[in-house]
DNA sequence: CGACACCTTGAAGAGGTTCAAGAAATGTGG
DNA sequence: CCACATTTCTTGAACCTCTTCAAGGTGTCG
């Protein structure tokens, strides 16, 4: 968390990655047609089924930018006002609540298809810091063009709404965890979830890499980072996974389900 | 956490308290204008604000029905029917998420003025329990009805919007509590959030009733009974507040609210 | 008034933290 | 491309907070 950059979303292009996004650009001008999201592959995550053509139509008008998020810097920053929830093309992002005294905590991972900015709807301004873990891209959605397309498009309006609510859903997961479970059952739990996500984007169900380190891990779960490291390594000697710094090969699934129903309350 | 009563909300009249919901109910009869939000002292707290006349009696036409719930029973429970989000007239409540072998995590405790139920909008089916802590009235709101007015009137749909964001903040707050901080930091928090919540519906800033028991008060905040017994006595020690069962009486609100923010991360 | 739920307090124990040191990986500048 | 600096990860040992187990006290409601 070394990035004491602020708030910046790269309206075009950052300097920076100079090649990579000379590339992209260049895409992004001569097939214009594959920035709606009628043509992107991403749609079935973020954005609702069932639409009519003429429906398609307005929610495509939806994306204005497309900004691409440097590792380490922040889409947004808790204070900056809000005006978009963006939705993730491609990339890692972790969003936390702090205090300034210390460190926070970090209250998710994001992932393509995934939205990030519904805690800014609140109170106009954002509450938390939603941080790249990886150079990625997103999609920003205006959120008053979001209602007003919202008020035309029963479809999209439902959807926002189980957006919101689904997000409200896995934050209850969070608390279960974080309140009710042992150090193996929440690594367990967080390794499941992250597998399950990556298996819906069509990725292994046995092998994922870990964008985060193993402190973000650790604060995510509220376990510090030893702790994380040391229920690696105890899975690791139990066979049910083998660990290879970030990359992680799960061995036995059914073990790691297993300690998380068993998840015997207080 | 006695109550093992199935999810039933009394569509009139819960036999069990005839005498107290015959007078209730024949007020609604009688009074029947005074049923309406606009008519009703909880309506800053759960509906919008700077509606004109016409946009008023639209928002009125809501409530289908406004059942008792009786203390320890179910508004609904994980797994039952969404149909409607509830907004609490007057009682208090607590939401909890479980796992079928032990007992869960209280995720919330929510008081008059306050919305339930949108958890349920998610997958159509609530994902918790919302039982009474006392006897409670609410008003149901057909949730088809919201999204239908909420696309005529856009103050009602920023109001949900609102809402729902609300409350993915407020469990950010909670993941911050429940992963960073240790026991006297979080109950000195949930004494202060309860406070500012009963200040704000014009209760003493000094002084409170708790609802809940004190293993529900730990359930909510990752701890045992045991360990919120032993603040609770630790801080009458200190002299910050005095405690009589249920009675709290706040001696020091400064004293809690350096402990919440001196909270020192791990 | 008695049964039951709720609360308090004590003592022992465990799980996770803290502190510390070294190893491995990654990034940077010459 | 290599050497050095930095970040990240692993592992050990001591400690501490909170849990667990237990018993008794207090309040409440039929």
């Amino acid at each position: 968390m070394s990035s004491s950059t602020t708030s910046f979303v790269s309206p075009a292009t950052p300097l920076v990655v100079r090649s990579r996004s000379l590339v992209l650009r260049s895409t992004v001008d001569q097939l214009s047609i594959k920035i709606a999201c009628s043509n992107c592959n991403m749609r079935e995550l973020c954005m609702p089924i069932g639409l009519n053509a003429d429906e398609l139509r307005r929610v495509d008008g939806l994306v204005t930018r497309r900004p691409f998020v440097k590792r380490g810097t922040a889409l947004f920053r808790t204070g900056d006002p809000f005006t978009s929830l963006y939705a993730i093309r491609s990339g890692f992002f972790k969003t936390c609540v702090g205090t300034e005294d210390g460190r926070g905590q970090v209250t998710g991972f994001q992932m393509a298809g995934e939205i990030l900015g519904l805690d800014g709807i609140a109170a106009d301004v954002h509450s938390c810091d939603a941080i790249a873990l990886e150079d990625t891209e997103v999609c920003a959605l205006p959120f008053d063009r979001i209602e007003e397309i919202s008020r035309e498009v029963q479809a999209l309006q439902h959807h926002v709404h189980k957006l919101m609510s689904r997000e409200i859903v896995r934050e209850h997961g969070v608390m279960l965890l974080l309140g009710n479970m042992r150090a193996e059952e929440r690594l367990a739990a967080f390794l499941l979830n992250l597998l399950q996500r990556l298996q819906l984007r069509g990725f292994s169900s046995s092998d994922l890499v870990l964008r985060m380190t193993r402190e973000e891990i650790g604060s995510y779960l509220g376990l510090t980072l030893e702790t994380v490291s040391r229920t690696f390594s105890k899975f690791a000697e139990d066979g049910v996974i083998t660990v290879n710094q970030r990359h992680v090969h799960i061995e036995n699934a059914a073990a790691l389900k297993l300690l998380v129903n068993h998840e015997q309350c207080r």
